[in-house]
RNA sequence: GCUCACGUAGCUCAGUAGGCAGAGCGUAUCCUUGGUAAGGAUAAGGCAACCGGUUCGAAUCCGGUCGUGAGCUCCA
């Protein structure tokens, strides 16, 4: 009878229901449940919250097993390789701080503070030395301490970006640590039970990285890699790899002679004939759908004078990525964008509410100036046509006209087969208008993405500088995203170019 | 812009104790062959991205410029 009392019950999913002591660990109840199970499980689920399979159980509990073929389960086999690769370089390198060291999709990275440059030829030394960590089989022990245990652990380290992490952490939050031999790391976990459990790694590329993403911070140095629990699994990945490369758009434009690019325009695409024949073949189809979908086609100039720069306030907000000229003495810019001109348009002429909404699209080039860095074949340019356009609307017709456009969006990338995703990008800090606009456009955006029911993420202040945006961000064939299509609403632009309609009020 | 790597014929690349610049594919001409990126022969094509330095001598070492590639919070 005090037997029974002293058992807790554990509930596993889809598998069914052990009696243990209390205090047994994870890993032990799920050896004692099936081998298999304690061989393929790398952490378990509690309700929502992920835990180590060396926590014990004190309490009766549900818990669902995570394999490498849940997400969340691969997430900690390989932020576990993430923290082996930490100790890996501690261990060939002198002073050594660390960054950040996440999991990520299809892989993991490190941020390294360290005075000698890591090279491309390091790579398997360090490999080498993670096999020796994950051979000797070292057990992670999760450590949580107070707020200043930590810092002064941390400091004394020398773990400066580590205290600082620390510090941006509440008062009297707890803080955990993990540890595996004599490498300890500030870290939420959950990990491994221990490195052994590690397989298939292997280090692919190394690239810079700024501490927490700010480039006026240092510039760390960022190892990239990934890990599998079999071989075979390591090699598809890889070959996968190799497989998308020769989908890249580079090699193919180059292959089947669409395009080039050379060091007299970095950035500007030349579109050779072959390139045309497609490049017009998709305007014949642009301009059918959008004339079904009640747009009018118009095409505005691509130098314009500077006073219509400072009039949309692209000449205080945006000059960094303008080009100039000088035409008869006077300043003029060559167009980012394409909405002052559509301005100039619906200002020519006379409307009434009844005309409205009017949509006006344009196939404008636009030239943009983008660190020189960033560019990337024609995901990533100096100049290119947008498909763009302008709907001047009434406040109610709002959301029923994103809406639309939203529909429209999905229409193109799904026909050619892209995948998307969705950011909501908010207010950033060099902006105009006022707070009440900002709040009303980002407000109007998300009633229709919870409307249609279309997930998203939020990117604080990535806005325009005039008005929030939807993003659109497609996937390449190496899996790498880019923000193309966006929908922005702009309350400022019509009141600076004095724009009206004739109300019903008259 | 910043970090690291790279920059040799149209394309893919070889060429390290610094000593006269190479291959495959492609191109041109010719031959062979009635078949869907066929075979053979010959040829053209590179001021080694550019500029400067070290050296008797540099593609090869050093510095700068330009360009390309990977990446620059998928959060402890």
């Amino acid at each position: 009878m005090d037997n029974q009392s002293q058992k807790v019950k554990v509930l596993i999913k889809d598998w069914g229901t052990k009696e243990v002591a209390p205090g047994t660990l994870v890993l032990e109840l799920l050896h004692q449940a099936s081998g298999k199970l304690a061989k393929e499980t790398l952490a378990v689920k509690v309700g929502n919250k992920i835990i180590d399979l060396n926590t014990p159980i004190n309490n009766d509990m549900e818990l669902k097993v995570l394999t490498f073929d849940d997400a969340e389960g691969a997430q900690v086999y390989r932020h576990t390789a993430s923290h082996v690769m930490a100790q890996a370089v501690k261990d060939l390198y002198a002073n050594v701080r660390l960054g950040i060291g996440p999991s990520i999709r299809d892989g993991f990275y490190y941020d390294f503070d360290l005075t000698q440059a890591i090279n491309p030829e390091d790579l398997p030394k360090i490999e080498e030395q993670m096999k020796k960590i994950i051979k000797d089989d070292l057990p992670l022990e999760r450590i949580e301490l107070g707020r200043g245990e930590a810092i002064k652990l941390f400091s004394d380290m020398g773990e400066k970006y580590k205290v600082e992490l620390i510090e941006d952490l509440d008062e009297g939050s707890t803080i955990s640590c993990y540890r595996q031999g004599d490498f300890i790391d500030l870290c939420a976990g959950p990990h491994l039970p221990s490195t052994g459990r590690l397989k298939a790694i292997k280090l692919l590329n190394l690239a810079g990285a700024y501490w927490r993403g700010d480039e006026r911070r240092p510039m760390l140095q960022r190892i990239y890699g990934t890990v599998f629990p079999k071989a075979k699994l390591l090699e598809e990945y890889l070959q996968q790899l190799e497989e998308a490369k020769r989908r890249d758009h580079r090699k193919l434009g180059r292959e089947l002679d669409l395009f080039s690019f050379h060091e007299e325009g970095p950035g500007f695409p030349f579109f050779h004939p072959n390139g045309i024949i497609i490049r017009r073949e998709l305007e014949n189809f642009w301009r059918e759908e959008h004339r079904r979908a009640g747009y009018q086609e118009i095409e505005t100039p691509i130098i314009l004078n500077r006073k219509l720069w400072e009039q949309s306030g692209h000449w205080d907000h945006y000059q960094e990525n303008m080009y100039f000229t000088k035409i008869d003495q006077q300043d003029y810019a060559v167009k980012p964008m394409n909405c002052p001109g559509a301005m100039l348009v619906f200002k020519a002429g006379m409307y009434s509410y009844r005309d409205l909404p009017l949509r006006l699209a344009e196939m404008g080039l636009v030239h943009r100036h983008e660190k020189s860095g960033t560019l990337h074949g024609l995901m990533r340019v100096r100049s290119f046509t947008q498909d763009d356009a302008h709907i001047f609307m009434l406040p109610e017709q709002i959301e029923d006209e994103v809406a639309r456009v939203f529909d429209l969006v999905d229409k193109f990338y799904h026909i050619f087969g892209f995948e998307y995703n969705i950011e909501l990008s908010t207010r950033p800090e060099e902006s105009m208008g006022s707070d009440e606009m900002w709040e009303k456009a980002t407000t109007a955006l998300q009633n229709v993405l919870i409307k249609k029911n279309i997930p998203y993420t939020i990117n604080e202040g990535d806005g325009a500088f005039y008005g929030p945006k939807i993003d659109f961000h497609l996937q390449d064939s190496l899996g790498r995203t880019w923000q193309c299509g966006t929908i922005q609403l702009d309350f400022q632009m019509p009141e600076k170019f004095d724009l009206n309609y004739v109300a019903r009020d008259g």
